[in-house]
RNA sequence: GGGUGCGUAGCUCAAUGGUAGAGCAGUGGCCUUUUAAGCCAUUGGUUCAGGGUUCGAGCCCCUGCGCACUCACCA
């Protein structure tokens, strides 16, 4: 932290030291409150509503975000948690000393307790008369923004905070001076709850399951690794929650999930961050489909909670979630969009000069199941406005799926896709011992011996799968992408408090 | 990792290769119902960093750093 300051707040450290010359506290320990300013608002206009005389009282707190001195008055905003309430201060009633002390040694940003009494200006605004103050908390260096107006209420920013950089690095700063930011973040927290709430109320358990991993799955990622210095072992951050979850199931729960952070040692764009936060369920004695059901009335209850409706307003899209979502294979969703029928090609070789045929350029070392999983995200997951499952995914990017009855290559997997976003995947949990553990040694052969997003082989896993996992459908979703459809932001940044930027230049 | 663009005062932005500016904020003054208050005056700059070209660089060139968009990669 350098130590030199900038002209204005050098400007405020010297009214620090004068203010602290006159025996005032700029920092202190105590605070009074009666309302918050949504409570006297509402307070004072039910008084005025019924025709009450009796004055209404309070003491006020909250950061000053403007001010208006004018001689002998002065006129400032003061914005706490629920909003903003304008104070009136007046030599009249103060004195003009003290008057003075507030328009010179008073800055905005700074926190500051209020007491008086309420009324309604000339011009409407209900107003608290002021008949005493003190400093909460002095603000030494400016906040980011330009003056705001307050039109019917709603505050106007004419001007304000705006590069990404500042913001995301500085989300303190942001948060004060953007209120729709800390919309965005309420509205996160309600969509967690509502979700919460949801699978609650479904009876599933909520459980939390280990972030310091020895051995990482569950997923098709790579992982960040650190190291157990006393245990002189290597441990990772988990890439999902999956193989815990479901080994609660041979533990004789029901219904599990967990809301927590996942890590994955991947690139960095628009919907992707290193850490997000991903809700997965697991349920016993459910399949895929009884999932794609549960995963509707989720998503639907979630937007009736949150939103209090049931379709979405996401960049130029209007998301309907009231009616039931499309359900489409996903061999035929891929013949329908590229003309090519994957059923027709079932190895490596032959899918990849199909796609040459058509003018794609496939790479030439992904096994059958990456060339599909390629064509998803080009082709069809564009296309996927609606909510839509797309379902029955090939086996060998499939391994912890249970395969369609007389069908091994194919597995009781879904995806469900909104605004073209991959938000959720599931499947019919794979629970044959026998076979998982084939699918491991499958997939060990598949990858390269140095690709990191091969599966490692989990022992553990398979021996509790050995003692008997019920038949159940898991599920697995990215809440920060579904928090991005619910707060209409283009990136997944606009709804992580803290999102990863680069080191920042001493 | 590739491509494109951007980086100037606390914030938002200007500035043909020729003295670095504006609005807001700040500071001083006037002003007793304002609300982007107003009026007068005024402070504030390592132009992201480091090299180069040039009589002269915020501007042109090179390198680096950071951010955005995009492609690749990625459940």
């Amino acid at each position: 932290m350098s130590a030199k300051y900038t002209n204005i707040e050098q400007t405020r450290l010297d009214k620090v030291a004068r203010l602290r010359a006159q025996g005032i506290e700029p920092y202190p320990h105590r605070v009074e409150r009666t309302h918050t300013s949504a409570q006297i608002l509402a307070e004072f206009e039910q008084a005025e509503a019924a025709g009450s005389e009796t004055p209404v009282e309070a003491t006020l707190v909250g950061r000053m975000r403007s001010m208006r001195p004018m001689g002998k008055i002065t006129f400032a905003h003061l914005e706490d948690g629920s909003g903003r309430i304008q104070i009136f201060l007046r030599a009249n009633d103060l004195g003009q000393e003290k008057l003075e002390l507030f328009n010179k040694e008073f800055d905005l940003g700074d926190f500051v307790q209020a007491r008086g009494e309420m009324f309604r200006t000339r011009s409407g605004e209900v107003t608290l008369k002021v008949q005493d103050f003190r400093l909460l908390s002095k603000s030494i260096t400016p906040l980011p923004a330009a003056k705001d107006e307050i039109v019917d209420g709603e505050v106007v920013q004419h001007a304000t905070l705006s590069e990404p950089e500042l913001r995301y690095r500085q989300r303190y700063a942001d948060l004060a001076v953007n209120p729709e930011v800390r919309r965005i973040f309420r509205t996160r927290a309600a969509l967690v709850r509502a979700l919460r709430e949801f699978l609650d109320s479904h009876d599933f358990l909520e459980v939390e399951t280990p972030v310091l991993q020895p051995i990482y799955g569950g997923a098709a990622a790579r992982p960040f690794v650190t190291y157990h210095n006393q245990l002189k072992q290597d441990l990772y951050l988990r890439i999902s929650f999956e193989l815990y979850l479901k080994r609660l199931l041979v533990g004789g729960y029901e219904g599990v999930y967990e809301i927590g952070r996942d890590f994955r040692n991947e690139g960095v764009d628009r919907t992707h961050n290193p850490e997000f936060t991903q809700l997965e369920f697991y349920w016993a004695y459910a399949d895929y489909l009884k999932v794609m059901d549960l995963t509707e009335q989720m998503i639907r209850f979630a937007a009736e909670r949150v939103l209090g409706k049931h379709e979405l307003q996401y960049l130029d899209h209007t998301i309907r979630l009231g009616a039931p979502w499309q359900r489409m294979e996903l061999n035929e969703g891929l013949l329908e969009v590229t003309g090519i029928d994957i059923d027709q090609h079932p190895t490596a070789e032959s899918l990849a000069s199909a796609m040459r045929a058509k003018g794609m350029e496939p790479n030439p070392n992904d096994t059958r199941g990456k060339l599909i999983d390629g064509l998803l995200g080009d082709y069809l997951a564009p296309t996927l406005i609606q909510p839509t499952f797309v379902y029955n995914y090939p086996r060998d990017i499939s391994p912890l799926a249970k395969s369609l009855p007389g069908n091994p290559q194919i597995t009781e997997r879904f995806e469900g896709y909104l605004a073209g976003m991959e938000l959720c995947n599931a499947f019919t949990e794979l629970n044959d011992p026998l076979d998982q553990e084939a699918r491991f040694v499958e997939m060990g052969r598949d990858y390269a011996q140095d690709d990191e997003e091969r599966h490692p082989m989990d022992e553990d896993y398979l021996r509790a799968m050995r003692y008997g996992m019920p038949p159940c459908g898991g599920f697995g979703m990215g809440v920060d992408r579904l928090a991005m459809l619910f707060t209409n932001s283009p990136n997944i940044r606009e709804v992580i408090l803290f999102p990863h930027l680069r080191k920042e230049e001493e």
